[in-house]
RNA sequence: GGGGCGUUAGCUCAGCUGGUUAGAGCAGAGGACUCAUAAUCCUUUGGUCGCGGGUUCAAGUCCCGCACGCCCUACCA
C-alpha cells in the first residue's frame, strides 16, 4: 500500500510581501494530511515549508517601511508566516528561510556547479521589467498604461509602469533539457499530477523553451553569485533550490564530494503546489535539477484554485480570506475538515461562508461530533464509563467490523493517490453507517431489559470500536478532535499514544479491552451561531 | 489565432476503458424514534446530462461543429 520506506513532501515556501490567505494554508493543510497520514502509515515522512524571502519588491517595501531588508522579513516571518502554521497545527519537520546561510550555501554551490558544466553563460538582456512581478514581462502581459500612467507601458496585472531594464545577465541554459524534459513526462505519467496539468506543461515545453536570465544586478537583495558578486540570483531560481538546499544540499554527496545524508535518504521529493506555478516547478524546476545531474522530483501534484463567487480568490476583488477569520469562527478543524472534504484535491473548489457553515452543522456537528456524543453517554449511562464487554457478534455487528476494515483499507489507497477527498468520503461511511446501527438497535430499549444485558454490551461495544478506528483514520485531518476522542474512549493508557498507532491497521477490531475506562467529553463540534459568519 | 479544462437535480459535486429505469450530499416534503449537540433513522419531490449534428444494436460517456466560463500560449498591432 505504500511502497516507499521514506517519503519528502513540500510545499511552496511563501513569499513573506503577501498576506496570508485561505488559498496558502489550504496548500499546507492538504500537504500537512498526506504527511500525517504517511508518517501514521509508518513512513519515514519529512515535511518542509518556509519563506521566500528576496527580490527586489521586498526590498522596497522594506525600505518604504523604514526598515532593514532582514529586518523586515523577520517581522513578516515571526509575525505572520509562522503563527499562521501554528494556527493550521500543520506539522512540518522544518522551515527554511531563503536567508538562512545554508539556503545561501547551497544555492551557491548549485550555480557555481552547473557554471563549471557550462550550462550559464552571460549575455545582454533588455526588456521591460514589472517590480511586482519580480519578472521580465512577455509582450502578452504589456498594455497602454491608462489615467496617470497615459503614455507609458503597464503589466497588464499590476496596472503599474513597466521599467526598460538593460542587464548584462547570466542564463541558464533551460532550452537544452526540452527533449529530456519531454522524455521524463512520456515515461512518467504521474510525474506532474492531476492529468490537465500535466497537458498543460507538455503543451508548453512542445513550443520551444527559452533560456532562463537567473541574475539581476540592479539591487544586492539576493544570494550573490558565486564566481561575480555584481549580481545577486533571480528571487525564483533562488526560491526553488529551498527544496534541496533544506535537506542540506550545502554539505550533501554530490558526485564525490562527501557530506551530509540527508539529501540522499530524502530526495526526491513530491512538490505540492498552487496550479498557478506549475510552471516552476514542472518545467524550470527539473531543468535545474537535470543540469546539476540530481533526481527529478518525485511527483509535482498541481492543486486548484479557491473560487469565491466563481472567481479566483484575490486581495484586489476583496475577496481574500485570512485563515484565521475561518479558524476564529469554526475552530481549526473544522478548516481543515471543511478544505479537504469539499474539494477535489487537485480541481477549482468554491468557497461560501454558507457552504461551511451547513458541512460544519451537518458533518462535523450533527453527524461526527453527535455520535461521538450518543456512544459515549450511553457508556456512561449503562456501563458506568466503561467500555462493555462485547458478546457474540451478529450480522449487524459483523457489517460494522468489516466496513470498518474496508474503509481502512480504501482509505489508505487514496491516500498514497493523493486522493484526500475520497480518503476522507471513505471514511465518511463508517459515520453514517454507525449512525444508522445505533439507531436500528436501539440500545435504548435494551437497556430495559435485564435478560438483554449482554446484546447492550455488544452493540455498544462495536460502536465504541467504530470511533476508536474513525479517531485513528481521521487524526490526519482532524487532529485535534481525534486526540480528544483518543483520549476520551481511554485509548492512551490501553494502546498508546494516538500518534503511534498504525492507521493502516485502523481496521482491526476489539483493539479497546472490555472494562477501558472512558472519560467524559464535551462536544467536539459544538453547533455555531452561524450569523456572524453567514452575514460577512 | 492555437491549446487545456469545464458546462449533469435549487446548491456543491460523482459518474473509469460507451450497455439495465442518470447517482450522492445538502436544501425541500412526509413519517419514526429519544441514547445524543432539537441530534438520529426511514421514505420521498426534483434532472430535455449546455446546444446541434454524427458513429453505434446502444452515448452523459466516442467524433465533428457551436455557445458560455476559466486558464495557458501566440500574434496582429
Amino acid at each position: 500500500m505504500f511502497k516507499h520506506q521514506t517519503k519528502y513532501f513540500t510545499t511552496p515556501i511563501f513569499y513573506v510581501n503577501d498576506a496570508p490567505h485561505i488559498g496558502h494554508a489550504y496548500t499546507e493543510v492538504a500537504a500537512d494530511v498526506l504527511v500525517r497520514w504517511h508518517r501514521a502509515a509508518g513512513v519515514d515522512t519529512r515535511f518542509l515549508t518556509g519563506t521566500d524571502e528576496h527580490g527586489q519588491k521586498i526590498l522596497r517595501t522594506a525600505e518604504a517601511n523604514g526598515a532593514s531588508p532582514k529586518e523586515w522579513v523577520d517581522r513578516l516571518v515571526a509575525q505572520e508566516w509562522r503563527p499562521m502554521l501554528e494556527n493550521l497545527n500543520i506539522a512540518n519537520d522544518d522551515f527554511i528561510r531563503t536567508t538562512d546561510a545554508r539556503h545561501e550555501a547551497g544555492v551557491a554551490k548549485f550555480l557555481q556547479r552547473l557554471y563549471d558544466k557550462g550550462y550559464i553563460y552571460e549575455g545582454e538582456f533588455e526588456a521591460l521589467y514589472c517590480v511586482g512581478c519580480e519578472e521580465f514581462k512577455p509582450k502578452s502581459e504589456i498594455v497602454q498604461g491608462a489615467a496617470e500612467f497615459t503614455g507609458h507601458k503597464v503589466c497588464a496585472i499590476h496596472s503599474k509602469p513597466l521599467e526598460l531594464l538593460q542587464e548584462k545577465n547570466y542564463f541558464f541554459k533551460m532550452s537544452a533539457f526540452q527533449d529530456r524534459l519531454l522524455e521524463l513526462y512520456e515515461r512518467r505519467p504521474d510525474f506532474i499530477q492531476p492529468a490537465s496539468a500535466r497537458n498543460e506543461v507538455i503543451a508548453f515545453v512542445q513550443q520551444d523553451l527559452t533560456d532562463l536570465s537567473i541574475s539581476r544586478n540592479t539591487f544586492n537583495w539576493g544570494v550573490p553569485i558565486p564566481w561575480d558578486e555584481s549580481h545577486v540570483t533571480y528571487v525564483w531560481f533562488d526560491a526553488l533550490l529551498n527544496y534541496i538546499t533544506a535537506l542540506e544540499y550545502s554539505t550533501s554527496v554530490v558526485g564525490d564530494e562527501p557530506g551530509s545524508v540527508a539529501l540522499a535518504k530524502y530526495w526526491p521529493a513530491v512538490h505540492i503546489v498552487g496550479k498557478d506555478i506549475l510552471r516552476f516547478h514542472a518545467v524550470i524546476w527539473p531543468a535545474m535539477l537535470m543540469a546539476a545531474e540530481l533526481a527529478e522530483p518525485e511527483c509535482v501534484f498541481a492543486h486548484g484554485w479557491l473560487l469565491v463567487g466563481g472567481e479566483k480568490m484575490s486581495k484586489s476583488k476583496l475577496t481574500g480570506i485570512a485563515p484565521h477569520e475561518i479558524t476564529g469562527t469554526f475552530g481549526v478543524d473544522a478548516f481543515r475538515y471543511y478544505f479537504m472534504r469539499a474539494i477535489n484535491f487537485g480541481q477549482d473548489g468554491s468557497f461560501s461562508w454558507e457552504d461551511i457553515a451547513a458541512r460544519y452543522q451537518a458533518e462535523l456537528a450533527n453527524g461526527f461530533g453527535n455520535l461521538v456524543s450518543r456512544v459515549l453517554a450511553m457508556n456512561a449511562k449503562y456501563f458506568d464509563a466503561k467500555q462493555p464487554e462485547s458478546g457474540d457478534l451478529t450480522g449487524a455487528d459483523k457489517q460494522i467490523s468489516e466496513l470498518a476494515a474496508r474503509v481502512t483499507s480504501l482509505a489508505n489507497e487514496h491516500i498514497t493517490k493523493y486522493a484526500i477527498h475520497e480518503a476522507i468520503a471513505v471514511v465518511w461511511q463508517l459515520v453514517d453507517v454507525l449512525n444508522g446501527y445505533i439507531t436500528e438497535q436501539e440500545p435504548w430499549q435494551l437497556a430495559k431489559d435485564e435478560a438483554q444485558r449482554v446484546r447492550l454490551a455488544t452493540v455498544l461495544a462495536t460502536a465504541t470500536e467504530g470511533l476508536r478506528v474513525l479517531a485513528q483514520l481521521l487524526a490526519p485531518v482532524i487532529p485535534e478532535a481525534a486526540a480528544k476522542l483518543w483520549r476520551s474512549l481511554g485509548a492512551v493508557a490501553v494502546l498508546g499514544e494516538l500518534s503511534e498507532q498504525n492507521i493502516a491497521a485502523a481496521g482491526q477490531w476489539h483493539k479497546l479491552p472490555a472494562g477501558t475506562p472512558q472519560e467524559a467529553l464535551p462536544a467536539l463540534f459544538p453547533r455555531v451561531e452561524m450569523a456572524a459568519g453567514v452575514k460577512k
